[in-house]
DNA sequence: GATCTGACGCTACGG
DNA sequence: TCCGTAGCGTCA
């Protein structure tokens, strides 16, 4: 259903009349916005760049001291502890030094002040009221004493998928397993019966400024109180989904002048509540509110916006008051038809269509009538009219000004009285306050109505819900798609994370995930330190946009459906299940003493982010949404510093989120600082594998204890509160030690823009043939299966031929084929020293018995088809895929990637075989490439940018070998070609791919230090000869030999060695009395070196490409991933050209890197190929770009 | 007996 | 006694 504005009375375009009305409220609001000047954001102190450039030739800092204590990991499990002294005082003014720009977001980019309203694209509507309303203080959270307990582990069910596999025998545990899943869909289903009304947490009171705002929700024990009442409208409309949502308008008008009838008659007879409910009962209906995502009363809701109307005439604040107040909130699993009658109408639309009204009907509008009931208290009462002309009277009343902070509604304190008709007799009886007419919650036609006061009670009493795990993962499985022959770990991972959109269908999850959502952030919102945004008036949302205003920095940690956070050691949770965010809004950054004190004044504000199905996502947004974007976009593009451990997540999931509304451009320049990357940064090596191990190595401040609090939830919101406090504490320690080791420069020019860049990445979905996947993993299936045949008769015998160890028995003690290659030293392997059955081993061997080769050939193909094939398709949502990049899990600076690892799909396609079907007849040759199955969108092409021997350019740079620098200068040379020539005998242009690999292998097994037993085997020549080889290469670039034995050096005298850009790796190893272990040190040393700069040298292009594109209008192209020193973009077509030149200059003047110092002496070439799938590229002819200076 | 987990071996990729 | 990633299967 598509929404076209138009009047709610008429249902037709805007009129003329109404257009100009609207225009003249906009007008009128737009001279009541705050005009406060902008504050340019300051954080990002300049990069020192002096730091970057000591390199190799400065001492370590004197106040270093590394303890190592390690074990080798292959032969090395390493624990290495860096201890720094940090300066006495840390500068907290480093982080976001008064430099957010909330205040500013009301001015246009011309400067020109706006009113903040959320306009066709949905930004906020908010009109400040001109007063700088101030926020008061409130206490710290207080952190919990029990350090470990800080993130404690839920326990969860079972969730591993069960898999059938299609064409294979069911195994026992897999029939176990799918017994086990349909117990749980039977389960969770009947947990959807049971939990009809979703609970809601207990009325809370905010101050906001001077302003106390009630939040209003509805009880279970009320609503069940009132669950027989049932929708008059309901009942008469048998199928509500169809009509449209005007069609309502002359029944809800009669029962509107119900309503009022009822109001008066309790006004006169308060104590007859069974009449007003039975009066009460016309309001039932259901209609979508914008503000809480919840389905209303449809009679009420047009109510409320004719009341809304009235007040908007004379003060816009008070219906939002209004508004708010009259919510209540129901399950919208349970009225999903209903919702998606209503959604597309409600929500700021909705405040259009109210406008527009209004200006159909200005006649009917009145001010707001205001009566004295309390001192502390004034009453707005409201009189409207419908289009019928009926009356209709609504009241809220606002406290006057008190002070204090969020807590429990007490019902002695001044807290606005709202009221249902059904809880008339007992409010009205009192002090003749007036009452406001709630929305009642009701599914299909049932009505509730609100009880305030019991729902405190109740909701205080309420336990909290125990944190659940992902029941959707065992309701849906049932959807997800049967995958023939898909590997085992990709079955569990597919169980676990992978199913995505195939475990939440669109249309059926959003019920489920949205009660999920409700049960499993109660803990929070219900936290009187917790402000849930969806739950604040517009003005209460002008008052948080103006405390963010004034925080120094922000915290930010998601929420996952279970309850757990991204600080929690454990994530069990699929990306998906994100169903908010946390944000700490901090007003001071030396909290540290303040917190002590108990005087800090910082709000935890909750923003929710609950998936809606498709059908939702069309219609206009809701309020809430709205307003958590607004806070969330401006944080994410770059105005706003914020604090975010495992940022990269973050922004991935607002990139999906508000995927409509926010392009990845706009998160380019995002500003975050991540404390996981900081910690890699500084020690790649053992960078901390959870939150909790980051602090119990960095956090060096003491915490403050206090009592743990028996209520079950407060613990866990006092933790989440807690860490985000110990988030910024170690984003200011970290960044403190990345200073001293002139590592921030690094941090802030490169990790820090690398961020928005994989997060984009990962946005993006590459097309996949799904079909060709399948049917290519089916004949593999068969081929292997004929291999496995052969290699039984073969070796006279059944054994598993996917099993090393039974493979060695056969080879070695059956067959004893080592026996028969005396003069060979056959590998053995590596830890336990046995007989190796590597590929090495067998192609000695396949000379002396068949078996071997058969054995290679079934490798191969098993290989390809369970992690090239099934295991893509185990990745697949749809016909789509994307990889996960991970920024912090090498030790030299690249990137990896996983699920898939886009990373490791064979380059060179592989023919396999077929069975002959006649004895005579030549096998049929079937050629399989992986990278084919990767086609780009209709109209786009994939455009692949390497960069050639990047490695041993730099090793030229780095070495200053003459020859080296030599070959480098022609940009046509190709070193590996030529060295391939010459070790073959062959001219240069016969030089054959595989050989021109095989060289390559060669060159930097020598450069990095392989023996010569190695290097033979690489060769497959003798040991002698190969060190024959090895000596004339490093005789003929002497330099490079030179370039080694310095950075061995480097590394003996200071324990640590830098890449071009300053990155830092420490090899404690090379210090080791063993002298194989150090000598592997050394290696690494030297490897590290040059792999580490060529990693940062294709980070800087991936983020200067990524830049431009982002900053150019018209530029569309995105970088769908990086395979080290390869750039795959997927291009429009009609750009093609303009992007290929553009990207081959932009990488190939990264010679030069001023920001970090980098100019290096040998130029960078870059070949750039295009396809129509990544398995089919051809290279393109461009001129070679002449090296520019780039300014980053 | 079923299930889970970590170590290991092997093989893709990149240089 | 090249370096570094990830993924899969086996085995204890």
């Amino acid at each position: 259903m598509q929404y076209q504005p138009c009047s709610m009375v008429t249902a037709g375009p805007l009129s003329a009349e109404a257009q100009r009305v609207l225009a003249a409220l906009r007008a009128q609001y737009a001279g009541r916005i705050d005009s406060r000047p902008y504050i340019a954001d300051s954080f990002g102190r300049a990069p020192r760049l002096s730091q970057i450039h000591d390199a190799f030739n400065k001492p370590p800092e004197p106040h270093t001291q590394s303890k190592i204590l390690y074990k080798e990991k292959e032969r090395q499990l390493f624990k290495h502890s860096l201890e720094m002294e940090l300066p006495s005082q840390p500068d907290l003014r480093q982080l976001g030094d008064g430099n957010n720009t909330f205040n500013q977001w009301g001015a246009d980019k011309r400067g020109d002040r706006r009113p903040r309203d959320y306009g066709d694209d949905g930004s906020l509507s908010g009109f400040n009221t001109g007063n700088n309303i101030p926020c008061p203080s409130r206490s710290p959270p207080e952190p919990d004493p029990q350090g470990e307990e800080l993130f404690p582990r839920n326990s969860f069910v079972n969730r591993r998928t069960p898999h059938a596999v299609m064409g294979l025998p069911e195994t026992h545990s897999e029939v176990s397993s799918r017994k086990e899943r349909i117990q749980l869909l039977a389960s969770s289903e009947e947990d959807c019966k049971a939990e009809v009304i979703t609970r809601t947490p207990p009325v809370k009171r905010q101050r906001f400024g001077n302003r106390q705002i009630p939040m209003i929700t509805c009880s279970k024990q009320f609503e069940e109180d009132d669950s027989r009442q049932k929708s008059e409208v309901g009942k008469t409309n048998e199928n509500p989904d169809q009509m449209p949502f005007w069609s309502f308008e002359e029944k809800e008008a009669e029962e509107y002048s119900r309503s009022l009838e009822c109001q008066s008659y309790l006004k006169d007879n308060p104590t007859s509540r069974r009449e007003c409910q039975t009066i009460g009962l016309a309001l039932a209906d259901s209609c979508h509110d914008s503000a809480t995502n919840k389905i209303l009363t449809n009679a009420s809701h047009l109510r409320v916006h004719h009341n809304l109307v009235s007040l908007r005439t004379s003060d816009f604040d008070q219906y939002t008051v209004d508004k708010e107040a009259s919510v209540t909130e129901i399950e919208p699993a349970k009225v999903e038809h209903n919702a998606d009658l209503y959604m597309h109408q409600s929500d700021m639309k909705n405040d259009q269509m109210e406008t527009e009204r209004l200006s159909i009907e200005p006649e009917h509008s009145a001010a707001p009538k205001v009566t004295e009931t309390h001192p502390d208290q004034q009453i707005f009462s409201q009189v409207g009219r419908t289009s019928s002309g009926v009356a209709c009277v609504q009241n809220v009343t606002l406290p006057a000004k008190r002070s204090g902070k969020w807590e429990p509604r007490q019902s002695s304190q001044g807290t606005p009285e709202i009221e249902s008709c059904s809880n008339r007799n007992s409010s009205v009886s009192g002090d003749a306050k007036v009452q406001l007419i709630h929305q009642a919650q009701q599914s299909r036609g049932r009505s509730q109505f609100l009880h305030p006061l019991k729902s405190i009670q109740n909701q205080e009493e309420m336990p909290v819900q125990t944190m659940t795990p992902l029941r959707e993962c065992t309701k849906h499985e049932s959807n997800v798609e049967i995958i023939p022959d898909i590997p085992k770990a990709a079955r569990q991972r597919r169980s676990a994370s992978e199913v995505n959109e195939q475990i939440y269908p669109d249309t059926d999850r959003d019920g489920d995930k949205t009660k999920e959502t409700t049960k499993c952030t109660l803990a929070l919102t219900s936290d009187p330190r917790v402000c849930d945004a969806s739950r604040l008036s517009q003005e209460e949302r002008m008052c948080v946009l103006e405390e963010a205003a004034s925080a120094r920095v922000l915290v930010v940690t998601m929420v996952y459906q279970d309850g757990t956070t991204q600080l929690d050691p454990e994530q069990k949770c699929p990306p998906c299940a994100v169903c908010g965010v946390l944000v700490l809004l901090k007003k001071s950054l030396d909290s540290l003493v303040l917190e002590e004190t108990g005087a800090a004044a910082e709000r935890v504000l909750f923003l929710r982010l609950e998936q809606r199905p498709a059908w939702a996502q069309n219609g206009p947004q809701h309020s809430q949404d709205l307003f958590s974007r607004e806070i969330l976009v401006k944080m994410v593009c770059g105005t706003q510093t914020f604090v975010c451990y495992k940022s990269k997540d973050l922004l991935r999931t607002v990139l999906g989120h508000f995927s409509k509304n926010l392009s990845w451009k706009q998160v380019a320049g995002c500003q975050v600082l991540d404390p996981q990357i900081a910690a890699w940064l500084l020690d790649p090596a053992d960078s901390a594998s959870c939150f909790q191990d980051l602090l119990n190595k960095y956090c060096t401040r003491p915490t403050t204890h206090t009592p743990a609090l028996a209520e079950l939830g407060h613990k866990k919101v006092t933790q989440v509160i807690s860490s985000l406090t110990h988030l910024h504490r170690v984003m200011v320690e970290l960044r403190n030690k990345l200073e001293t080791q002139g590592l921030w420069t690094l941090y802030f020019c490169m990790e820090q823009k690398m961020i928005p860049v994989l997060a984009a990445m990962e946005s993006h979905r590459i097309h996949v043939d799904r079909d060709a996947l399948k049917k290519t993993s089916e004949m593999l299936g068969t081929k292997m299966k004929q291999l496995e045949q052969e290699a039984h008769q073969t070796a006279g015998q059944k054994f598993l031929v996917s099993s090393s160890s039974q493979l060695r028995l056969v080879l070695f003690e059956k067959l004893r084929l080592h026996e028969r290659c005396e003069n060979k030293k056959l590998p053995k392997t590596m830890l336990k020293q046995q007989q190796s059955t590597s590929e090495a081993v067998l192609l000695q061997l396949q000379d002396l018995h068949p078996l071997p080769k058969i054995v290679l050939e079934y490798r191969q193909v098993h290989k390809i088809k369970s992690t090239f094939l099934d295991g893509i398709l185990s990745c697949m949502t749809k016909t789509f895929i994307s990889s996960t990049w991970n920024q912090t899990s090498t030790v030299s600076g690249r990137l990896s990637a996983r699920h898939p690892n886009f990373q490791a799909l064979p380059r060179q396609p592989v023919q396999i075989s077929k069975k002959q079907c006649v004895e005579e007849k030549e096998a049929e040759l079937v050629t399989v490439h992986p990278r084919t199955m990767f086609i780009p969108r209709e109209g786009w092409t994939f455009l692949s940018a390497d960069f050639c021997q990047v490695e041993l350019r730099l090793l030229a740079h780095l070495s200053s070998d003459r020859e080296l620098l030599r070959i480098f200068q022609n940009p046509e040379a190709d070193i590996f070609n030529m060295l391939a020539s010459q070790w073959k005998g062959v001219s240069e242009d016969s030089v054959s791919a595989e050989d021109r690999e095989h060289a390559k292998r060669i060159v930097y097994s020598v450069v990095y230090g392989a023996g010569k037993e190695r290097l033979s085997g690489i060769l497959g020549v003798s040991a002698e000869e190969a060190s024959r080889f090895q000596d004339s290469f490093l005789q003929k670039y002497k330099e490079v030999q030179a370039f080694i034995q310095c950075t061995v050096q480097h590394c003996h005298k200071y324990g640590y060695v830098k890449s071009i850009m300053g990155r830092r790796r420490s090899l404690p190893h090379v210090h080791s009395t063993d002298w194989s272990i150090r000598n592997q040190a050394e290696r690494q040393a030297v490897n590290f070196v040059v792999q580490g700069s060529a990693a940062d040298l294709c980070k800087m292009a991936m983020i200067h490409i990524c830049s431009l594109v982002a900053s150019s209008t018209t530029l569309t192209a995105r970088l769908v991933a990086q395979i080290h020193d390869e750039l795959l973009f997927e291009v429009e077509d009609s750009q093609m050209e303009d992007f290929a030149v553009l990207v081959k200059k932009t990488m190939e003047s990264l010679q030069h890197i001023s920001c970090l110092g980098v100019s290096l002496t040998v130029p960078l070439k870059v070949s750039v190929s295009t396809g129509r799938s990544w398995g089919s590229m051809c290279e393109v002819n461009l001129p070679h770009a002449a090296s520019t200076h780039t300014s980053v």
